[in-house]
Formats: C-alpha cells, sequence, structure tokens
DNA sequence: CTAAGCAA
DNA sequence: TTGCTTAGG
C-alpha cells in the first residue's frame, strides 16, 4: 500500500523539541487520541480505563499523559477534530467493512482460546473513536484551555489549510497525508520518546521536480487510502512518468492503465472541504483543578493514573510564567 | 505499522 | 525497482 510509498519520497529529518520550541501545532485530533488508545493506553490493563458502567474513558488518561509533552516543550497545540466523513466510493467502503468484520471475527476467536496477547492486539486495531470518547475529550481539552477547531470534513486537511495560512507552524499527525495535503511542515512522532521528525513539502517538491499537483498524481498512481496504485509503479517510477508526461491523465493514456475516481481523490487532496470559521488562541489559562475532578470525579478515573500527567501540566505551567520574567 | 531481506 | 514475506513493536 502507498503509506510506505510516499514516506520514499518526503522529505524527512529529525529536529529536536528545543528547535521547536514556541510554536503551535494544529494536532489532527482523531490521529493523535487513536495513536494514544492504540499504543500506550490500551496496552496496559483495561479495565482501570472503563468506568462501572462501561463507559471507556481511556482517552482522558490519554490526554492526560500526551499534554505534558506539549507544554513542557512550550509548544501550543490546537486540536483539529473531524466534521463530517468524507464519502468514499462505495467499493472502499465496504472493503472497509469487511476488513472490520473480519478483524472482529478473529477477536472473537482470540477471547475464546483466552490468547490475551492476540486480544489486545486485535482490540487495539478494532479500536474506534465513539462519540463519548470524542465528546469528553473535548471537554476535557476545554477545562485545560486547548485550542479546539472543528473541521468540516477531515481534520488533517483542516489542519494543512491552517498551516498554508500561516495559522499555525506545523502540522502534527502520523499520517502522510498531511504533505498531499500541501501541509508545509509537518511533524511525526510527537508522541513517541525520541525526536520527532519533520517533514518539509517544499523540499520535497524541489527534491523531485515536482508540482503540488504532481506529487498528488504520484501519490495516486501508487495508490493512497483511497485507491489501489497501478500495479508496477513505485516512487521511482511514478516520479520518472510524471516528469515524462506531465500529468496523471497523460500517464494514464501513456501506459493504458486507470484509476476510477482519480479527479475526485486528486480533489479531496487539493481542494478538499475547510473552513475560515476559526481562530488560534495561543495564551491559555488550563483549570487544572476542575480538569481533575472532571477526570477522577465525573469519569471516576484512579487518581494514580493521571496523577503524574496534572503535576507535569502544573510544573510546565509555573514554568512557563517564569520565563515571561527572563 | 515499519524495517529488512529476497525473488523476479 | 517493485512486491511479498517475515520479524518485531
Amino acid at each position: 500500500m502507498g503509506n510506505a510509498d510516499i514516506r520514499e519520497l518526503a522529505v524527512i529529518e529529525e529536529v529536536s523539541f528545543a528547535a521547536l520550541s514556541g510554536s503551535v501545532v494544529a494536532v489532527d485530533a482523531h490521529n493523535w487520541l487513536y495513536r494514544y488508545l492504540t499504543t500506550t493506553v490500551k496496552w496496559t490493563n483495561d479495565a482501570i480505563y472503563t468506568t462501572a458502567d462501561g463507559t471507556e474513558v481511556a482517552n482522558l488518561v490519554g490526554v492526560v499523559q500526551g499534554l505534558p509533552k506539549f507544554f513542557e516543550h512550550d509548544l501550543t497545540p490546537v486540536f483539529v477534530f473531524d466534521g463530517a466523513v468524507v464519502d468514499l466510493k462505495d467499493e472502499e467502503v465496504s472493503e472497509r467493512r469487511r476488513e472490520r468484520e473480519r478483524a472482529e471475527e478473529k477477536l472473537e476467536a482470540a477471547r475464546e482460546r483466552g490468547d490475551d496477547i492476540a486480544v489486545a492486539r486485535l482490540e487495539s486495531r478494532t479500536q474506534r473513536l465513539t462519540d463519548t470518547i470524542l465528546r469528553t475529550t473535548r471537554e476535557l481539552l476545554g477545562l485545560l484551555d486547548v485550542p479546539v477547531i472543528e473541521a468540516p470534513a477531515e481534520g488533517e486537511a483542516q489542519a494543512a489549510y491552517m498551516a498554508r495560512e500561516g495559522d499555525v507552524d506545523y502540522v502534527g499527525t502520523e499520517d502522510y497525508d498531511a504533505l498531499l495535503l500541501g501541509a508545509p511542515l509537518t511533524l511525526r512522532q510527537l508522541t513517541s520518546s525520541g525526536d520527532p521528525e519533520l517533514m518539509d513539502f517544499q523540499a520535497t517538491l524541489a527534491r523531485h521536480d515536482l508540482t503540488w499537483e504532481q506529487l498528488v498524481d504520484a501519490a495516486i498512481l501508487m495508490g493512497t487510502d483511497f485507491n489501489e496504485g497501478i500495479s508496477g509503479i513505485g516512487p521511482k517510477t511514478a516520479v520518472k512518468l510524471l516528469a515524462e508526461h506531465g500529468d496523471i491523465w497523460a500517464v494514464f493514456e501513456a501506459r493504458d492503465a486507470y484509476v476510477d475516481g482519480a479527479d475526485r481523490i486528486r480533489e479531496l487532496f487539493l481542494d478538499p472541504a475547510v473552513t475560515d470559521e476559526y481562530s488560534v488562541e495561543t495564551d491559555s489559562s488550563p483549570d487544572v483543578a476542575a480538569a481533575r475532578e472532571f477526570v477522577c470525579d465525573r469519569w471516576e478515573v484512579d487518581p494514580g493514573e493521571v496523577e503524574r500527567g496534572f503535576e507535569r501540566i502544573e510544573d510546565s505551567l509555573v514554568q512557563t510564567g517564569l520565563d515571561q520574567w527572563e
């Protein structure tokens, strides 16, 4: 599939958190939450992340554990939430449904034979961001005064747009799509322990002598989330073909191979639904006490699970407060 | 999912 | 160079 192929084209360098100090990052909220739920939190035990009535609250633990990373490095996160689901082609939708059903069958089988490791792995695959998870995440971010922006469609597209407009410095997501959406600078691995990775849009275009349209065309040839690539075309061949033929239509002609709905897929990347109705408020005053109460009292999370995170948030507040006097 | 190794 | 498989997180 295409993701690794796009990485192959992208100009990516490691950066230090220190180099990012003072900047604003538009975080793809769904991507960030998903990553936290599947890797950090979900991996350990399950019961403590569920309330007595069965509501999942692992997201709250994830938020409390994940935000300090931004604050401690003097990064301002802006969380961008998905709006309406972008409608895919019918076959794509049913393919995904089949995938999901297959995964859920396997999960059931693993449960029956008591294979805990397999259960954990499969659960992370079938994990869904429920309405409750999204709602409580927004509420907690609100209490901590972290800006939240509602995208009309894909959060990542909105984030990329805000970065292109210069309203934020970076897009934060693990997804390579940000590059196709024209996000000038994308940060990856903000949640993991090592240094972040910086993906540079203009440098990527320059390296391969491509226009934005051609980069998107190359991705479509190699395969994206929305289409199968053309067999036999990887990163090298895609770039060569576009240099030779100019655009995807000419390539189709020359190879007598076609991608269904290529014009629509192109549009999803080049001209996605976004809104100007947002404001990025960078000075914040988190109500940590209220956040604690929300997480531990309202949602019954064991204080031990989030205490360290709240402390780090409080400490980083003091720290930035001091910085202003230096 | 990502990296590495191998066949065509 | 691409695509497939396998190991590991």
